[in-house]
DNA sequence: TTAATTTTCCCCTTTTAAGGGGATATCCAA
DNA sequence: TTGGATATCCCCTTAAAAGGGGAAAATTAA
């Protein structure tokens, strides 16, 4: 019997997980927690079994929760459960201590297979995910700071000439950065660049 | 008891409605539909109730099959239930007779009732739609079928030439949809065009 | 069957971005 | 302390987008 924390603050699908772990004798839920503090409250009585974490949360993100119990010492695992397939977002759970990776299409199935895996300290990663891992040891695209700062501008719809007046630069110096991002990114154009910028996260929609 | 078809193509949502849904006599539910496909099978024997309907099918928007059920003429309510709060989205929906519009971050509660209250011909929205539907009497972004194709080239990175190669068209009408793009969603260039893009759910970022 | 919108095409000029280099301080990490 | 990346600045040319019009077919809606 497998302890089970759920960590979600989408009451449908923490009632989908709770429905899909109730009905079978292998998992014992141990409670489910809907936001940051929550979860801190209830893992102090948490002594082993399988986190079901979802990444963002109302007050703060999965990421440092997943720190948090790891640090710990604890004979946990943790499962990251989340819409979100950013290459980043996969990079920064795994480095915090994260087994596996799915994504919230996944079916009841994969997270059943996914929890006893964990139980076996044994991965699990929905496909996409896989891609975006392996791409990730390929060509890893790392922007500076000042890159992202200007991409950032750049999807505001700012000119070179505004961006390096509120920079207090050159508009030369932009200009170069503009060029090392459409370099960096294989992008053809801003056009694509701010779309690529989205994809990765390294600016927000509105809608994330 | 009101019948209820479900179309869902995240298992763990799906999972989730089932199980808030068979709790109570009070709903009955006819069947679950992953696709569209699915679900003009299921809608043939579907006479009367309620229909929970995410938007972004695999095969198919819930936009259309909103279309669909309301075109049969059968006495049945349509309720959007999506992750997305973009204003188009909501105003296609509306437009195509849903009834009500929640988000997936909506409470047990609060779904059983848009259901209850569908069956009285009622509608319900979720907090964050209310805004959107309020600020579309003010000022509608209305982009021609035209125009959001030449939109969503212009995100993967083509020019104007290559866009006007793809669709068969001259150089300068594209320049002319590129214009309009421009002047009706208020952007000053390509960059600031995509971000809204993206915002306003034209253009699908990787990761929705 | 009108009226309105959409789609298409065209003129013009100016501004901006892109593509091709290169170069020098600076800062960070091996 | 010595590379390597970063951030800064500069040259050049060409391509593309933006800004300002206008106008005729084709659809669509009233």
């Amino acid at each position: 019997m497998i302890p089970v924390l759920i960590v979600e603050d989408h009451p449908l699908v923490a009632e989908g997980l709770k429905s899909i772990l109730s009905n079978s004798a292998e998992f014992a839920i141990h409670g489910l927690a809907v936001n940051g503090a929550a979860f801190k409250q209830q893992f102090e009585t948490f002594k082993t079994g399988v986190i079901l974490m979802d990444i963002r949360l109302p007050d703060t993100s999965g990421i440092e929760l997943c720190k948090h119990a790891v640090a710990s010492g604890k004979p946990i695992k943790v499962i990251a459960l989340t819409t979100f397939n950013q290459q980043y977002l996969i990079k920064e759970m795994l480095d915090a201590g994260a087994i596996s990776y799915l994504l919230k299409n996944a079916t009841p199935d994969e997270i059943r297979e996914a929890i006893r895996l964990a139980g076996q300290n044994q991965s699990m990663f929905s496909k996409l995910v896989k891609q975006q891992i392996n791409q990730l040891s390929d060509k890893t695209i790392v922007l500076s700071k000042r890159e992202i700062e200007v991409l950032c501008l750049i999807a505001q719809g700012l000119t070179n000439i505004e961006i390096a007046d509120k920079l207090f630069i050159s508009q030369l110096t932009v200009d170069s950065h503009r060029k090392n991002l459409l370099l960096k990114t294989g992008s053809k154009n801003s056009a694509a660049l701010i779309k690529f910028a989205v994809d990765e996260g390294y600016v927000k929609s509105r809608n994330e």
